[in-house]
DNA sequence: GTACAGATTGAG
DNA sequence: TCAATCTGTACT
């Protein structure tokens, strides 16, 4: 608890703050089972001029509200109808930042008769982390600093080196300007677990998706 | 009221 | 390679 970010720590550049996740703990108590995974990946959205925000253009709507607070607290959605996606609001009150927590390293938890290579795999994706760590809608809008159900912690150090960047995934639609950015971060003594083929999947996406003439 | 498409995943 | 699944959003 002692080693829980605080505030001014997310209130910095948001870019800043989706490279420095890295390597940090993600705690989440749910039902009360405390689980931890280290953040290995993130991805940063910067409205409103990011057209792959969904704050883009200052939009603001029921569902992106939260993304207008000061940062510090969660901003999760779900998406494809079936998947949450964990956002972390950074920046100042009114600018809709966050950071997208891509993958997870579990170090706490339950883990049913697993073995290292199938506990590496529980939160290794956006959605597959929020389903091992219990997130859901009930996380809207939690403040990180004062939660009872989720903080970050301070965790390993990490060198420059070892982070890598690449484009975002699956946000084509956005354009290529904006897809083209490279706000994807992961640690690259991890990225053997990280999905690969993610990046191909979203060009197979965008053909597939149906859209009007 | 209705249509549409998505910051993914896992099975075939 | 592709279906699942459902809600916010835009438009009639």
């Amino acid at each position: 608890m002692a080693q829980r970010l605080k505030r001014a720590w997310y209130t910095r550049n948001t870019l800043t703050i989706g490279k420095g996740l890295l390597g940090k703990k993600l705690v989440s108590v749910v039902d009360g089972v405390r689980r931890v995974g280290t953040i290995i990946e993130t991805e940063c959205y910067i409205g409103p001029k990011d057209r792959a925000s969904h704050a883009y253009n200052g939009k603001r709507t029921k569902r992106n509200g939260v993304e207008f607070l000061i940062g510090g607290h969660v901003y999760i959605y779900l998406v494809y109808g079936m998947y949450w996606q964990f956002n972390i609001t950074t920046a100042k009150e009114d600018m809709p930042e966050c950071v997208l927590i891509r993958a997870l390293y579990p170090l706490e938890g339950y883990f049913p008769i697993m073995n290292k290579k199938e506990i590496e795999k529980l939160a290794n994706g956006p959605g597959k982390m929020c389903r091992w760590m219990g997130f859901d809608k009930k996380l809207y809008g939690e403040d990180l600093i004062k939660s009872r159900h989720v903080w970050i912690e301070k965790g390993m150090p990490i060198s420059e080196e070892d982070i890598c960047e690449t484009p975002r995934i699956n946000i084509e639609y956005a354009g290529t300007l904006w897809a083209g950015k490279p706000w994807r971060f992961f640690l690259r003594q991890y990225n053997y677990l990280l999905a690969k083929e993610t990046y191909a999947r979203a060009i197979q996406h965008k053909n597939t998706t149906k859209r009007r003439i």
